[in-house]
DNA sequence: TAAGCGTGGCC
DNA sequence: TGGCCAAGCTT
């Protein structure tokens, strides 16, 4: 591994901070996070942002600020709410996480986000990146915000061929930030890295003719830029049969149930499912047996009326969903409900779960 | 360190 | 169309 005094050896970073921070002031998107520099918003915006696109954070984020818009509303909010809120964007357990650490600024920090490396990264959730984002946007301290984005844009600028894949790596990023932010502007100076990388220097086809800072950028004159940054591939995921069900019963309710708290999905609702093997017999058979010990529940199965297949990032699911009438009581849990259509939509729900919905309803209409 | 953890968009 | 990608963190 190189060091990174090497790296920026006859660099030019006086230079390269001005044309980096000049062109963030004239280009910058229009961003509702970029409204103030509330620590609270800005801290939201980063968890929000963790592995997923603007364009998609953007509803999400005008919607929660909205209905949590301070620390103490969020500390004091029903969870469910809170996850409700946060149904479609993925990684659920960013929320969890986020309001918990909110709770505790809330309770040990007098409802002010600290302004330390030590304090502010030692919140749940908040890691490495989350840390330096929030420390450089909301209180103007240059600490690195090392993100996916850094790493390409950084790669290709000073040619590193590091693997951006492995964890040693983001610190070597961290510690070559160190060297050149900008003490003046670390906020401007890391959210150009950023957009840059959002913009014009983008993981395929980078628009160099446009790039602001072409001329500090190695791999350019090298002519290497496509080549870089190198990322190893992961392994492919593993595909999953599940049997799910929409079981009603004779008032036309509909049972439910709610995911453990910890694990894939942790506390979002869904409707009865179990994973299926080629060994235990048939489908249908290991469907109502799993009724059974987990619901203490008889149903009368239908036809499968969908096949859903949902992919995720390290995983597929098959599932096969049945139309079903339950035929015993159920008891109610904090984990099992039986509740009307209409109440559905208070209850956070995978979307793999809002698919298969959404397809009984369309069977159910043309029925 | 590697694996688990979501979703939607892109080509 | 299936693999890759996007402002990562936790264990």
């Amino acid at each position: 591994m190189k060091q990174s005094k090497d790296i920026v050896n006859h660099f030019n970073i006086n230079q390269f901070q001005h044309d980096l921070i000049s062109w963030f002031e004239k280009e910058q998107r229009t961003l509702p996070w970029r409204a103030d520099q509330d620590p609270y918003k800005v801290w939201v915006s980063e968890v929000m942002l963790q592995q997923t696109r603007v364009d998609t954070v953007i509803p999400y984020f005008n919607n929660f600020i909205q209905q949590f818009p301070s620390i103490e509303s969020l500390a004091n909010a029903d969870e469910e709410k809170v996850l409700k809120a946060w149904e479609g964007l993925g990684y659920y357990s960013r929320v969890r996480n986020l309001q918990a650490a909110v709770k505790e600024v809330h309770e040990n920090y007098g409802g002010k986000v600290p302004n330390t490396r030590e304090e502010i990264s030692q919140l749940k959730g908040v890691g490495p990146y989350t840390t330096g984002a929030v420390l450089s946007i909301a209180y103007g301290v240059p600490e690195p915000a090392v993100d996916g984005n850094v790493m390409r844009v950084l790669s290709r600028i000073l040619s590193i061929w590091e693997d951006i894949a492995k964890p040693k790596t983001r610190r070597l990023f961290e510690e070559v930030v160190r060297s050149i932010i900008s003490k003046e502007n670390p906020s401007f100076f890391n959210q150009g890295l950023m957009e840059l990388g959002a913009i014009v220097c983008t993981p395929t086809s980078p628009s160099c003719l446009l790039c602001p800072v072409r001329e500090h950028c190695r791999g350019f004159h090298e002519g290497v830029q496509d080549q870089l940054p190198v990322k190893s591939k992961k392994k492919s995921s593993k595909t999953v049969q599940l049997t799910a069900s929409v079981l009603t019963n004779e008032d036309g309710k509909v049972l439910i149930h709610k995911r453990p708290g910890t694990g894939l999905l942790a506390n979002l609702w869904e409707f009865p499912n179990v994973e299926v093997t080629e060994e235990a017999g048939s489908e249908q058979e290991q469907f109502l047996a799993y009724l059974q010990t987990h619901y203490r529940a008889k149903a009368d199965l239908q036809k499968p009326f969908a096949t859903i297949q949902h992919v995720f990032s390290h995983l597929v699911w098959n599932i096969q969903v049945y139309r079903g009438t339950l035929e015993s009581e159920v008891e109610q849990t904090s984990t099992i409900k039986l509740v009307d259509f209409t109440e559905l939509e208070n209850y956070a729900f995978p979307v793999s779960h809002q698919n298969i919905l959404k397809v009984y309803k369309e069977v159910e209409s043309k029925a």
